[in-house]
DNA sequence: ATAAGGCCCTGACCGC
DNA sequence: TGCGGTCAGGGCCTTA
């Protein structure tokens, strides 16, 4: 599922292909992808725009055209963006394709139809309950800490929180926590300062590796799981330590990896490594 | 203010 | 082979 690397990745393979273009048709196949907008407005506001930027916050893409408005695209859990000739024959699963002035089409495929495209003069609007951007200078641990302080939910689950920190989803969260040697049920109020120093430095490895390796791609099918605009996949998953690893041994330790539940999400951890919330309030 | 649960969706997978 | 049930989960919404 795409998160901030894999977000990253796509803004990046996309950049060159986009800016500049101006969209030229729209074919809107599934309009409650449309956020807020009927399919005739969206269409009547983005033909004839030009692509001037493409930028990325949190989970968000950022289409900047040269009008002032912004086209705000999450891809959810199976949206994939991909630059295909009209030629090639469209998937069923391309719900929108949109036309560009150089002749390309711009395809937005999403089997489970979750993802949102917002198009907007006010992106700040859903941008400001974004917490910090991890790789940014206003991240730092005692943001983290004072973001989590306080709070009785699993750090897990705080982790999953947009307005906690910007990015970060199911795998990134899980892998970042075992870097950290912090137990996924540690409630926010257990975190001392020092556990915020260790937990920040995880997430901006773990991004950061991910970022460079292409982001996760899991499992087999090209449909349902991330795949870069050019279609690559991401090598990043034969980097997990613990997600999608629940009965094999911890590559540090040895100990079985375990699965859990927290916040109606699967969680991986290894037991050994990350220790329980009562031995994290012990110093 | 915070936390928890439901909902949207459909491909993949499992057991029978 | 076919089929029903379950799982996957990001963000938004409702409820407590």
């Amino acid at each position: 599922m795409p998160e901030l690397p894999e977000v990253e990745n796509t803004v990046r393979d996309l950049k060159p292909l986009l800016v500049g273009r101006r969209f030229e048709g729209v074919d809107i196949r599934w309009p409650r992808l449309l956020s807020g907008m009927p399919p005739e407005e969206f269409t009547e506001r983005l033909l004839g725009r030009q692509i001037v930027n493409a930028d990325r916050r949190g989970k968000y893409l950022l289409f900047a055209l040269d009008d002032g408005q912004t086209l705000m695209v999450h891809l959810r859990m199976t949206g994939q963006l991909h630059v295909a000739a009209p030629e090639e024959p469209a998937g069923v699963h391309d719900h929108l394709v949109f036309a560009l002035s150089d002749g390309a089409e711009l395809r937005y495929q999403d089997p489970r139809k979750f993802g949102r495209f917002l198009l907007t003069r006010t992106p700040q609007a859903a941008l400001e309950k974004l917490g910090p951007e991890p790789l940014s200078e206003s991240f730092t641990p005692v943001e983290l800490f004072a973001r989590i302080q306080g709070r009785r939910a699993a750090i897990k689950g705080l982790l999953l929180n947009q307005s906690v920190v910007a990015g970060l989803g199911n795998i990134y969260a899980d892998e970042a926590l075992f870097q950290a040697g912090i137990h996924p049920l540690s409630p926010g109020y257990a975190l001392t300062l020092a556990d915020c120093n260790r937990l920040h430095s995880a997430i901006r490895q773990t991004l950061a590796t991910a970022i460079r390796e292409g982001g996760s791609t899991l499992g087999r099918s090209s449909i349902t799981n991330y795949r870069r605009p050019a279609g690559m996949t991401g090598r990043y998953q034969d980097r997990h330590q613990v997600y999608g690893r629940a009965g094999e041994p911890c590559r540090v330790c040895g100990a079985t990896i375990q699965r859990v539940r927290i916040a109606q999400r699967s969680t991986h951890f290894c037991p050994h490594c990350q220790a329980g919330a009562e031995a994290i309030n012990r110093d």
